[in-house]
RNA sequence: UCGAAGAUAGCUCAAUGGUGGAGCAUUCGGCUGUUAACCGAAGGGUUGCGGGUUCGAGUCCCGCUCUUCGAGCCA
């Protein structure tokens, strides 16, 4: 019977078919052990010589890294390690010998392996950290459906940009002159919000930024979701259940992935309600106590100002101190309003500051989520969009939300491959997605 | 875009300005509990590209290309 690799433990003592590749195999006089991999885990065969006939045996000495392979044999469990289970080789069918397999069980560098990414996929770790990604998404989409969230495609290709042209990806598009890649889907968002009360995105955005960092890539999934009648701290209500959900959620499904990812799950563990959420002038005292200082890089070096100025955003070494002290999530709101995009609500109370929240993950992963209060007044929200010299015609339907019903609303977007990052401790978001695009690489 | 480091065998890395090596991978042989197995042998090189200094350059100098790490920008 053909059974997966996770599924062994329920056929201890039974003979099993196991369909899959050759990850590794050692040999030792009469025994070898070949270490077989399905897609859903490893096992280990052992294939002694006076047990199995004579082609079988030949036909092993044959087998090269990842060849595919047909294996027949009884489940037994290993006679040293708890919880490890064998296979006692009776039959092998070839199905295809592999060429010399390029990556090979030693160590690699990055760039090599970014090279053979269609083949690095096929490494254990890479396997565990794609399972997380599944069970991160699949944690997301279960966790909106049963809260009365309707699932709100946002178009790809747009004709506007959100928040400026210099970070888009344009291409053409037919007698209409320029299609850009969308950088959010939020403003589409707002209209389906309007429409359906709480909806939410989930795709891939783009955006044009040569940044060259482990938090980095060209194309990232995004999830936003966008709530009517949801002001600032609703938004932060949603956002810590959310956030608690999925990586409770995560740690109890994929605890093994984890596990052999070296996750510190302790930590994990700590990431329930409520989050600490402290305002802007409350984490710039921090650095200011800090002795953080603001860094701006002038023609001959760079000038260190302190103490931090009110009003500048936060760069690495600050968000980093910010974070330090908490062991959860960190939301920071209620931001300067001239740091922040157009489409943020003014506070009602102080015009400087706009209804902005940021969500720092911990252990220096930075920022996962940025999210607002929307600008709901229609004159206020066209001052702005001049302000940021955004041509009006192109926002007459997003400004309609507001002639027609306009009601306060809030959301946030989460970068997929962030969240997957800081969950399973990746050094590097390029592991975080199967195919990473970055400014320097587009293939494979 | 800026800053720093780097590019040598298929891979990961050594080599004081003086005959370019090791481990792994590959091929062959040995071994009845291996697990990044081990032991023995063999094959494998235009030292990223172009120029310069020198009796002599992987090594020093100049230019270019590419990579990695960090910063900025952000999710």
């Amino acid at each position: 019977m053909w059974v997966y690799i996770e599924k062994i433990s329920d056929f201890v003592d039974k003979e099993v078919t196991i369909k899959g590749w050759l990850y590794n195999i050692r040999s030792s006089g009469k025994l070898m052990f070949p270490e077989l991999r399905d897609g859903t885990g490893l096992i280990q065969g052992v294939v002694s010589k006076k047990a199995v006939s004579e082609k079988v045996w030949e036909d092993f000495g044959k087998l090269t890294q990842e060849s595919s392979v047909i294996v027949t044999g009884v489940v037994s469990k290993h006679p040293k390690k708890e919880d490890v289970y064998e296979l006692q080789v009776n039959g092998l069918e070839i199905v295809s010998i592999a060429e010399p397999y390029p990556i090979t069980p030693k160590e690699h560098g990055v760039d090599f392996l970014a090279d053979r990414r269609h083949l690095w996929l096929r490494a254990p770790r890479q396997a565990a950290i794609m399972r997380v990604r599944n069970e991160i998404i699949q944690s997301i989409r279960d966790y909106f459906y049963n809260n009365g969230f309707i699932l709100f495609d946002a178009p790809i290709f747009t004709p506007n940009a959100c928040e400026g042209t210099s970070t888009l990806f344009s291409t053409d598009y037919f007698d209409l002159g320029k299609a850009y890649l969308s950088q959010s889907g939020q403003l589409y968002a707002e209209t389906g919000a309007l429409a359906l009360g709480k909806v939410y995105t989930l795709g891939p955005t783009f955006r044009a930024e040569n940044s060259m960092t482990r938090r980095h890539i060209t194309e990232f999934w995004m999830m936003e979701p966008e709530m009517a009648f949801y002001d600032i701290d609703d938004n932060m209500d949603l956002i810590e259940d959310f956030l608690a959900y999925v990586v409770q959620r995560v740690i109890k499904n994929k605890r093994k992935e984890l596990t052999f990812l070296e996750r510190d799950l302790t930590k994990l563990e700590k990431i329930v309600k409520p989050f600490p959420r402290i305002t802007y002038d409350e984490a710039v005292e921090i650095l200011i106590k800090k002795d953080i200082p603001l860094i701006r890089k002038t023609a001959n070096g760079e000038e260190h100002i302190r103490p931090f100025p009110w009003g500048e955003d936060f760069g690495a070494p600050h968000e980093e101190a910010i974070v330090e002290d908490f062991d959860k999530p960190v939301m920071v709101h209620r931001w300067p309003s001239e740091a922040k995009a157009f489409y943020m609500k003014r506070d009602p109370d102080n015009p400087k500051i706009a209804l902005g929240v940021d969500v720092l993950a911990p252990e220096g992963f930075g920022e996962i989520i940025g999210g607002s209060q929307r600008e709901d007044n229609l004159e206020f929200l066209e001052e702005r969009i001049k302000e940021h010299g955004l041509p009006m015609s192109e926002f007459e339907w997003y400004l309609d939300l507001r002639r027609y019903g306009s009601v306060p609303h809030s959301g946030f977007g989460l970068g997929i491959e962030r969240m997957v990052s800081w969950i399973c401790n990746l050094e590097h978001i390029r592991e975080a997605i199967p195919y990473a695009r970055r400014p320097n690489r587009i293939r494979p």
